[in-house]
DNA sequence: ATTGACATACATACCGGTCGGTATTATAAG
DNA sequence: CTTATAATACCGACCGGTATGTATGTCAAT
């Protein structure tokens, strides 16, 4: 097995630890420590070494791992899935074009190493959904509200006659997450920029389709 | 956590053991727990209990859990994806319709077992390829073949004048199999059949866009 | 003096893996 | 056909390590 502790290099630091008080500390450390390992490898003893925060601490925030867990999903995820994908959605006066210029930037956007460890959301989704319900829920929610924000936007698209009459979007809406989630799984497995630009194509030739031509 | 074992219901005994040798007893059970828990979830000895084979006998045809992984992705979950996705295809006479026929089977061909446990390659995908070398070259040579098989198809397709010209096979094999990988994840994290319906009526929408029109 | 924020040592359970031993079968010589 | 030998298949107690979680204690601030 690789150690994936290598990765220290990208993760580690990256945030200055020292503006964060304990419980900050605690938090992102296990963000990084879930998103290197998944959620039920992560080891709490880890964290603890990576922050020089002890055990005491750590149990005096979170009642036990789960929780912690827990909060990391609402505190963290969920606010990195808002400020990436969510919130510059409302700033396109055409959101089809915008997504596509989305996509063309993920090849700059994306680092070797970001392929390789994947989207945290996806991650989690595949692994915890299946076996604990409070995690499904918490992650539900958080592509309900992508879902919901991508709908409002071609809906508003529709309207102003920018796509096709056909569609639904709604449809629209969890088709693109789910190839988004789809490709950067693909690219990471191929460990590949190269699968990401491929699947980047395919959707993007997608999008293009259904714009009304003008 | 949710007691994953009620899955047993579904899983164990739905082949009948009795017609495997001890070897074949473990990868099938194996496979099963890996498919539920995850490769590194997975416990060799509630294999072994669900088996009735002891320890000894595992070490005897594994030398350790790892390779006790590769055995089953290379002798089990390969040859399910041959037979699911990748065989199919050479059947069609009008690819671009097959695989819309496929998708629009899915919904009879999915129990809500499966969809709740997710795609085993998809799941082994994201879980050890930043991990195990060992286990992303095995996984990455499945997905090749998916993606060539599906290329040839389309090269094909597109020669006798049924897809655009626009398309680019390869291209449109891999986001195919992003986008139905990406359909079932977002389904097994909503727990819901109408998800993967949604994301279905989306990725056919795309390839009947991509057909030339007669 | 009480409470919140830690620190440390320890408890318990399960993990993958090992190892000495045994039962069964295959091979081959007498 | 019998018997000796060797290889294969299997058994299950045990081991070290690590996991989460707990019990008790310290210490500063109000």
């Amino acid at each position: 097995m690789n150690d994936i502790s290598n990765n220290e290099v990208y993760w580690w630091h990256a945030l200055d630890d020292a503006e964060l008080d304990t419980r900050g500390k605690i938090l992102f450390a296990a963000y990084k420590e879930i998103h290197c390992q998944g959620f039920q490898a992560a080891s709490l003893n880890n964290i603890l070494a990576h922050t020089g925060v002890t055990k005491g601490a750590l149990y005096h925030h979170f009642p036990n791992k789960t929780e912690l867990g827990y909060a990391v999903i609402d505190e963290v995820i969920a606010q990195r899935i808002h400020l990436s994908f969510i919130q510059p959605l409302q700033h396109f006066e055409n959101p089809v074009d915008g997504i596509i210029e989305m996509i063309k930037n993920s090849g700059k956007a994306f680092s070797m190493t970001d392929i390789n460890m994947g989207c945290p959301l996806t991650n989690l989704a595949q692994e915890m959904a299946p076996i604990d319900e409070g995690f499904r829920t918490r992650l539900v929610d958080i592509y309900e509200k992508w879902h919901r924000s991508l709908a409002d936007v071609m809906t508003q698209a529709k309207k102003s006659g920018q796509i096709v009459e056909e569609c639904d979007p709604y449809t629209l809406a969890v088709t693109i997450v789910a190839t988004m989630e789809g490709s950067l799984n693909a690219a990471k497995v191929a460990q590949s920029l190269d699968m990401l630009y491929y699947c980047g194509c395919g959707l993007i030739q997608y999008l293009q389709l259904i714009q009304k031509q003008q």
